[in-house]
DNA sequence: TGTACATCAGTGAACGCGCGTTCACTGATGTAC
DNA sequence: TGTACATCAGTGAACGCGCGTTCACTGATGTAC
């Protein structure tokens, strides 16, 4: 096509790793095939290896991507533990549950991920620490191991319960579980607050 | 070959559900061909059919079967909270996260159910809540709502911790959410107990 | 201003391979006579 | 006791298809003269 500045192809690159983004949380790492991720984003197949070295290349490229996502919208939240109790109840909410393709990548991947290279290990596992940090920080800062204590459990706890959510086949169920995990998830803040 | 008697076909069926089980946690539900699989059981892929209807009809049996075992293993622990208490430092132990294909179902396949047809699902929510009131039973059964709300907790915390220190390459990261992970599930049970 | 050329993001066909599934066949056994 | 046949769990080749990856090519643009 048209010969563009360098920007132009970097903007491409984007727009791929968002739209894959999506459709890797939707229908899975093996389930996801390059010339589908490719269509999302306008492109044929034989476009990809312009842009990326593999397709692993690109799982961690979106990987990245997503935490770094994930990580920049707790800005958007209101200041310190409040932010967190609003957090906690937007991502156990049955819409949460009903678009996996918009979600939490870790919610939609964690076990995959942990079958993948240490190449898209390490992306998880660097964009996981920031998002650790930033809610850490939203709890007591100067009890910094309880902090991480209540921040993990917290973290583990919510990937597990929208997992579980989304793979249960009785609709009574699956929000009596949001709805349990929103209390544990509160109860697990206000714990933390009293040590 | 020779011409069995009904219960050899079943003990077949069986075998290949087993080794379908180890090959399922270990390379996910995409990533394990039917050739591969029945190779697992010393078979050849044309045998398949003659035991379940689809790739799909085996994963739902695999599903029942791997959680009708984690719900029999619950016999083998001391009795009341303090097996759960030992099954918390078992399932959050290194060699666990170690051995996907031993290991926990919903640790290795949860995400990736949550992909699946309603009859796995199905399959799926059944052995659940088994498990669930195996948990739940040994907690305090004067209070359902609240041994319920804390085996939820428990069950999902645990679930999700596992797989995130699977999916972490960097193993004192990892060890440290498992360490964490314990001490985390130790303390739902103790404000159980409380309650 | 007009023409020839270099650039390069993207195209689309092809590679070998493994997928889920089907099916004609094999061959060891039990049964009938 | 010996032979012909029925049974049926399992074999292995084949089906069409999509996989990840490669590569010769296209064609719109900017540059050189």
């Amino acid at each position: 096509m048209a010969r563009y500045g360098k920007e132009h192809k970097e903007a491409t690159r984007q727009r791929i790793i968002e739209t894959a983004g999506r459709r890797l949380k939707q229908d899975g790492i093996d389930g996801s095939g390059i010339a589908t991720l490719m269509a999302d984003a306008q492109l044929t197949n034989g476009a990809f290896y312009a842009h990326f070295t593999s397709k692993e290349d690109l799982v961690a490229s979106v990987v990245s991507h997503e935490l770094e996502a994930q990580a920049a919208s707790f800005t958007a939240l209101a200041p310190g533990r409040a932010g967190l109790e609003d957090f906690v109840r937007e991502y156990l909410s049955p819409q949460h549950r009903d678009s996996r393709n918009l979600g939490c990548p870790s919610a939609a991947l964690l076990d995959e991920l942990g079958r993948c290279t240490n190449t898209t290990k390490h992306a998880y596992t660097s964009g996981a620490r920031v998002i650790l940090d930033e809610i850490a920080s939203r709890l007591v800062p100067e009890d910094p191991t309880s902090a991480r204590g209540t921040t993990l459990g917290l973290y583990t706890m919510m990937i597990g319960t929208l997992q579980l959510a989304r793979a249960l086949d009785d609709p009574k169920l699956a929000d009596q579980v949001l709805k349990q995990g929103i209390e544990n998830a509160l109860e697990l803040l206000r714990s933390n607050q009293r040590a």
